[in-house]
DNA sequence: AATAAATTGCGACTTAGTTGCAAATTGGAG
DNA sequence: CTCCAATTTGCAACTAAGTCGCAATTTATT
């Protein structure tokens, strides 16, 4: 993977929100005037494929979503449908509670195509 | 809500339909030379308002998804990434951990718009 | 510096979903 | 049953997120 100037721009900027996610479309917005569209999507696209992001489910469906992938395998991701903050689950909780869907339910779980949505605690009080 | 025959027509598909999902471009196609299209969206949409289904967020992040919504409210639905098909989680389990998010993680989960993606049983042996 | 491979920009394209509007259908009041 | 307003439909044009082909540029390597 080669280090290109667009690359480097999309990276540094995904590495300075990991606690956000970010729509591609707000990518292609916010670097409009500096790299093309047909460009950003296909970065996502390779940082994802090479694990770099991760790429989520938005709720509108509508949406691609990108955090940044700081050892983002094997746990559930909660995302706040009102400001889109996004907060990495590690919890023994929510490992037994895939053990008992597993076991109870003949159900695999996969945590990490799995989004979690709910209001945080910030959110609540708005 | 008026009793049309298109409508008729997408409320018998689904109902008889309940334990899959049908994304909107399965009925747009299943169904595109009885019923325009626009009409198509238009129901699912009045249909989703008056709660009769629920749209779900497909893992491809492209098409619309819904199922019947048999009082569909206050559970998880699992989905299986394999076969599409779609499972009611009635647990106290579900309950308990979603107790623990709360209490413990400060996030209010939104089991109605949720869906946890894995792999079924009967996927599982292929 | 030369070269091959990877990446970019551009513009045209694809397609799920939406919208405006005139025509048709529905259901309730009289 | 008939009339009428409200709802729904079909159609075609539109929107917009995302993709693709290709020529031009940039990158890494020797």
């Amino acid at each position: 993977m080669y280090s290109t100037n667009a690359r480097k721009t999309i990276i540094e900027f995904l590495e300075n929100n990991k606690h956000n996610s970010y729509s591609s479309l707000y990518l292609v917005d916010k670097f409009k005037d500096s790299i093309n569209k047909a460009t950003i999507y296909r970065n996502l696209k390779t940082l994802e494929e090479e694990g770099f992001i991760h790429k989520i489910y938005n709720e509108s469906n509508k949406l691609y979503e990108y955090i940044y992938a700081d050892d983002c395998d094997h746990h559930f991701h909660l995302k706040c449908v009102k400001c889109g903050k996004i907060l990495h689950l590690h919890c023994d909780d929510a490992d037994e509670f895939i053990g008992h869907i597993k076991k109870e339910h003949k159900f695999n779980v996969s945590e990490d195509i799995t989004t979690i949505y709910g209001v945080c605690e910030d959110c609540l009080k708005c």
